[in-house]
RNA sequence: GCGGCGUUGGUGAAGUGGUUAACACGCUGGUUUGUGGCACCAGUAUGCAUGAGUUCGAUCCUCAUACGCCGCCCCA
């Protein structure tokens, strides 16, 4: 058997709704905030992820998906989707547009090669927004407020934003080197691991999970207080339209997002859902001002944010949101000889046209498996076909529910389902109460 | 790149170095000459991830590989 690669997955059956509906949400939203779609390619030059993310980090050192095409050229499957926004924006001569900044939006699959483990596949699907060509506060809490509110419609209340700053080159070179100053005489307190990231990226020490709880790192250095007077005036703002925005953030010093692109503004997502552990990290981003620069580009400030679909849909099953999926057919056709089938071939289709959700058999079962199977589909009415009533033009519709039955001339059948189908849906909109107990409601959804 | 645990029908799973691999759900058919959800009956893995080894004999022991789950590193 041929399976799947490792750290891949199928979505199917409601699964696949899920990720549909979140993938309306996210379109719906950023049509608001207007942002626009924008696809670029899955795979890139290898050199643009190199000079992009730098070519000393893990991440492009052992942990992109690389390959030599037919014609010799190094390829990478991209691990992230700012440096082909970026690429796009530069060859695009985005920066000469009349109206900057360009805001942007993507949704697709990003792949990294490492094992899987919780909330972490080889191939996985992040969308994004990226703003390029503006350095106004505004938008960089516009960004994380879009964030917000996509969770937000996808029922995913309560979450916060963890905030901090890294300033600008100054700022962050000052915090680095007293930081290092301060760990320097207590590096041997600390962890293995903190010990190699003293050599090679000392600000990730701050995010260790084993030292969490050590004095040393909670009375470490924070960026906000090494920031200069323009860094920190920023910095300030950002909070201030975040309070207008009505956001609800947190100054959380231990985020520092590794990468070296980022500058200012750096932010996590978090929800807060129990047993969840890093996935609760739905998304994150922040300012990178210098990298259309350093891929080529004119200086333009941006800033940008990345959330994973696949934490998103966990999340939203964790949390046991009711999304407003269809689950059920509006009629199911049954039927058992030829002459019936025909009929059954023609008013699905009319039905069809006229927009109703109509499934039938196709395997010539028995009555009691088609009642079945359209039992399985939860389909509202069937539609029962017998040739003596079809001689007369007549069909048989029975409410599944109710099991009231109603016998009547098939050309009338699109008025019949009009009425009562449109009916039963302004009942069930009317309801409001979402989740309560059994028998407090008499609305007709399901109460687990 | 490193480590722990796992892999038995459509699904959840029990089990044993030796003739027919439990049980449950599901599915299909029947009891019901064409009207479901209940009940009862019957059918439903020549096979226990793949490959090799040990053995008279392996699903069971050993090794390797693949995939899965979880953790580390790293983080997008």
């Amino acid at each position: 058997m041929i399976t799947k690669p490792k750290g891949t997955v199928d979505i199917t059956g409601t699964d696949a709704k899920i990720w549909k509906y979140v993938e309306e949400v996210i379109d719906s939203v950023m049509e608001k905030y207007n942002y626009t779609y924008i696809r670029t390619p899955i795979f890139e030059s290898t050199e643009l992820f190199h000079r992009g993310i730098g070519n000393t980090t893990d991440i492009v050192t052992k942990e992109t998906y690389d390959f030599i095409d037919r014609g010799d050229r190094k390829m990478t499957l991209r691990p992230e989707g700012t440096a082909g926004v970026v690429r796009s924006f530069i060859e695009n001569k985005m920066y000469g547009n009349s109206d900057l900044p360009v805001k942007v939006y993507y949704n697709g699959t990003m792949y990294r090669y490492e094992r899987p483990q919780a909330g972490r596949n080889r191939e996985l699907s992040q969308y994004g927004v990226e703003v390029l060509g503006s350095d106004d506060p505004f938008i960089d809490a516009e960004v994380i407020s879009l964030a917000l509110n996509i969770n937000s419609m996808l029922g995913l209340k309560g979450n916060k934003v963890h905030i901090n700053s890294l300033g600008d080159q100054e700022s962050r070179d000052n915090y680095r080197r007293a930081l290092t100053e301060y760990l320097k005489p207590h590096i041997d307190e600390l962890c293995e691991d903190c010990k190699a990231r003293f050599e090679k990226n000392p600000l990730r020490i701050l995010d260790c999970k084993v030292d969490a709880e050590n004095a040393i790192l909670k009375e470490a250095p924070k960026t906000i207080d090494y920031l200069n007077e323009e860094s920190k005036k920023r910095f300030d703002t950002v909070c201030e339209y975040l309070d207008l925005l009505q956001v609800e953030y947190v100054i959380d010093p231990k985020i520092v997002r590794g990468l070296d692109y980022y500058d200012h503004t750096v932010f996590e997502i978090h929800a807060d859902i129990p047993g969840f552990g890093n996935a609760n990290v739905l998304g994150g981003g922040g300012r990178y001002n210098k990298l259309v620069e350093q891929l080529g580009g004119p200086s333009t400030p941006c800033v940008g944010f990345a959330s994973g679909l696949d934490r998103l849909v966990m999340a939203i099953k964790e949390s046991k949101i009711d999304l407003p999926i269809r689950d059920h057919l509006d009629a199911y056709i049954m039927y058992v000889n030829e002459e019936e089938k025909k009929y059954a071939i023609y008013l699905s289709q009319e039905l069809r046209m006229a927009g109703f959700v109509v499934d039938t058999d196709y395997g010539n079962k028995s009555l009691k498996a088609q009642f079945k199977q359209a039992d399985r589909m939860k389909s509202t009415y069937y539609i029962l076909l017998n040739s003596e009533d079809l001689k007369e033009g007549l069909i048989t519709i029975r409410n599944s529910k109710t099991k009231e039955e109603d016998k009547i001339m098939m050309e009338y059948m699109i008025y019949y389902f009009d009425e009562h189908l449109i009916d039963q849906e302004i009942e069930e909109d009317s309801c409001e109460c979402g989740h309560h107990e059994e028998g407090e409601c008499h609305c007709h959804k399901h109460h687990e």
